[in-house]
RNA sequence: GGAGGUAUACCCAAGUUUGGCUGAAGGGAUCGGUCUUGAAAACCGACAGGGGAGUCAAAUCCCGCGGGGGUUCGAAUCCCUCUACCUCCUCCA
């Protein structure tokens, strides 16, 4: 959520910020007309209150003494009418004007380049050599599905489509990389482990910004009215929901692998086959929360740990900066890293690493000292995928296949495969 | 799933029976000071925070006893509802 006071004094200048994301602003033009009007219920409602207040008081000490108060009384049950007029009517409008704040995108950063579409996001490094293949080299699909180590038939008899068992090596290898990258983010990045619930409620995916405008986006368990998470980052950023940290808590990051389900909705037909695009995919999920004057550089770090793991693994990939329209609805700045996907010729996205500053810690009301008695102010937060391990395995298995339809282990990963160093 | 109980500030805890002098007692912790070579102890002092309205800034006002609603002139206290936790039973990896 957008700070109401910066809004107020600013109105013109954000709503052109906001506009550069080419997104659906709602009822954002009733800002001014319903912010006015909340804060003048407010201010007459309080008159009333107060002078109630001052009655109650009054009508305490004359009932002490043994007198008759029953004029202020009759006197306050009207007062006590219009107050709840007034309230009744505030509470109209704060919901509408909620409403409004809620569905806003966060302000992009003066450092992201305004752009109309996913095209005019610019691309900031890229690593590694891209492989010359000396022969056809296979989707991704068809090499695990030959070397017998995914099932996506069979689960989707079991389930439906978009998901898939993995089997054999398949399920090892996914095992493998969640255990490498935890240990590599705990032990060299300085993240804290963390295995988080599946589900969360409204406040939570509230509090990251899925909801209330993406609600469509996720899997409702109606009965409880739980969410499955698209991503660990609505439980993992939640955790401190409602909490002022103290300032040497700062940065704190947790590594966190989980689950994560996505419905998918408006995507039919695209990437139908393989790993890519599932309604249930394992992800190994960085959250930083960090001091507001340094959200930056940690946004840079963030980067940095995904990229290691790509680095270690020898995937060539790419660093986008993503332009005003491809923010998304919460980032105020976001890199994209997309690893080389041979068989397709095109780089695929396998990490988005965000800074929100404070839109998410202004939902989820995260905050922190800078002193032990300073007035708390909202954290920033961050997160980044580190990374997709189904799009990681398809990266694996394309970029390091055989002729032979085999296919080369990374060596680092080979600790984590019981020394092997082929899929066959 | 069944039965009962609990929720007060950083922590513990009184207040709820009998609604109003509670702008929430008391203790602990914490911070500052005295004393000390230093520390501990003791003593003195501070300690409700947070949000909102308002203002150039203040003053001032409103909200606040788990969340939300209600009754009442007035609610920590009465009623409804939701949530979390605890105990017992049941079930279960």
């Amino acid at each position: 959520m957008l700070d109401v006071k910066r809004v107020r004094d600013n109105y013109e200048e954000v709503k052109a910020k906001l506009e550069k994301r080419g997104e659906d602003l709602g009822n954002f033009d009733q800002f001014e007309e319903l912010d006015s009007k909340r804060r003048e219920l407010i201010g007459k409602a309080e008159v009333l209150k107060a002078e109630r207040n001052e009655a109650s008081e009054k009508i305490a000490v004359m009932k002490r003494n043994k007198e008759n108060a029953d004029d202020v009384i009759l006197r306050m049950r009207q007062v006590g009418d219009e107050i709840k007029v007034l309230d009744e009517e505030l509470r109209g409008v704060e919901e509408k004007f909620a409403d409004i704040m809620m569905r806003l995108p966060n302000i992009p950063h003066e450092s992201v380049p305004v752009g109309e579409s996913e095209d005019d996001n610019v691309e900031e490094r890229t690593w590694g050599d891209i492989r010359q293949f000396d022969f056809e080299p296979k989707p991704h699909w068809d090499i695990a599905t030959d070397l017998n180590i995914v099932d996506f038939e069979r689960a989707a008899k079991t389930t439906g489509s978009r998901f898939l068992f993995y089997r054999g090596l398949g399920a090892r290898l996914e095992r493998a990389l969640m255990n490498f990258m935890i240990d590599l983010h705990t032990e060299e990045h300085g993240y804290e482990e963390m295995l988080p619930p599946y589900l969360a409620n409204r406040a939570s995916l509230t509090g990251t910004g899925q909801l209330p405008k993406f609600e469509e986006d996720a899997f409702l368990i109606e009965k409880e009215d739980f969410f499955l998470i698209p991503t660990s980052e609505v439980t993992v950023t939640n955790f401190y929901r409602d909490e002022i940290l103290t300032k040497d808590a700062l940065p704190q990051g947790f590594a966190a692998y989980s689950a994560c389900f996505r419905s998918e909705a408006g995507s039919a037909g695209r990437d139908t086959r393989g790993l890519i695009r599932q309604h249930q995919f394992n992800k190994v999920e960085l959250v930083r929360f960090v001091n507001p004057d340094d959200s930056y550089n940690e946004l840079e770090k963030l980067t940095g740990h995904a990229e290691r793991v790509l680095q270690l693994l020898g995937l060539p990939y790419r660093v986008l900066k993503m332009c005003t329209a491809d923010l998304g609805f919460t980032a105020a700045k976001k890199y994209d890293i997309e690893v080389w996907i041979p068989a397709q010729g095109v780089y695929r996205e396998i990490s988005s690493c965000s800074n929100f500053e404070d839109f998410q810690a202004r939902r989820a009301n995260i905050r922190f000292r800078r002193e032990p008695n300073a007035k708390p102010e909202f954290v920033h937060t961050l997160n980044g995928s580190g990374l997709a391990l189904g799009r990681t395995v398809a990266a694996i298995l394309e970029n390091f296949q055989q002729e032979d339809g085999t296919v080369i282990i990374p060596e680092v990963l080979r600790p984590y495969m019981g020394g092997k160093e082929v899929i066959k």
